[in-house]
DNA sequence: GCTTGTACGTTCTATTTCCGAACGGAGAAT
DNA sequence: ATTCTCCGTTCGGAAATAGAACGTACAAGC
């Protein structure tokens, strides 16, 4: 019966990190800016959006996740951290070179999604 | 005290599959195309894969999410789902060409996956 | 026949992540 | 002094994911 093989697992590193060192640079892509939320985020990047306000307002996600993957996108160089205001101390979330970079992948994907998803209204009520 | 604003809800449709109804072509992208894995399935097709068994040892993703995945790609158009083998009934997965067309958008991943993510060792044990 | 192997999923439970909302702090405005 | 804006952090419940086993259907080997 002994149908079962355990296999001999080393570095659980959560399945996602291990993408960062795939032979594809498209899975190291992903690992990076794969996440649901981080792909839109650039986005607004390239639509002139910095701060975290709005971000949170612009995609509607939650504040918890906006901040984790802003922290990440810093982490990973895809966007820099810079001071705006020093006296309530904010900062603004702008595109690297690393992260301007992506404009091309972002256009691919813009023009498919011009071309194979036609708006659709959003369920009338 | 009532700092509380409880929002007046009206269809949760799970976040995700409201930007389907975006009005950024890359938001409406991203809802079908724009999970972990499923770009990776993607890759994958490109890549000359048609089978689960090939998708589920390429990738490692359980066999549950991949399952998953796959009909959903079916749904939304960018897989097809053809018998390969009637006798045992088996089906391959094999791009449309809604996904075939997803081919810039990959490339331009690719590229900025191959300068911007350079290749790491797994961690060294 | 009976077991083993292959191909494709489905089902189960434990863990992780995410959502929604509230809380907190620091300054600005009223 | 209270309210408002901005930027997060924290919390409990909901949802998704991981990991492994199970089920089915057929083919092949013994």
């Amino acid at each position: 019966m002994e149908r079962i093989k355990p296999s001999e697992a080393s570095t659980p590193a959560s399945k996602w990190d291990q993408l960062a060192t795939d032979w594809c640079p498209v899975a190291r892509a992903l690992s990076v800016i794969g996440d649901r939320w981080t792909m839109l985020i650039v986005r607004d990047c390239f639509l002139g959006k910095s701060r975290f306000e709005e971000f949170q307002k612009s995609l509607g996600v939650t504040r918890h996740v906006l901040s984790n993957r802003l922290k990440r996108l810093v982490e990973d160089g895809v966007l820099e951290r810079n001071v705006y205001s020093t006296r309530p101390l904010r900062y603004a979330y702008q595109l690297s070179e690393k992260g301007r970079d992506f404009a091309p992948a972002l256009v691919g994907l813009k023009d498919w999604g011009k071309k194979h998803m036609p708006i659709r209204k959003p369920a009338a009520a």
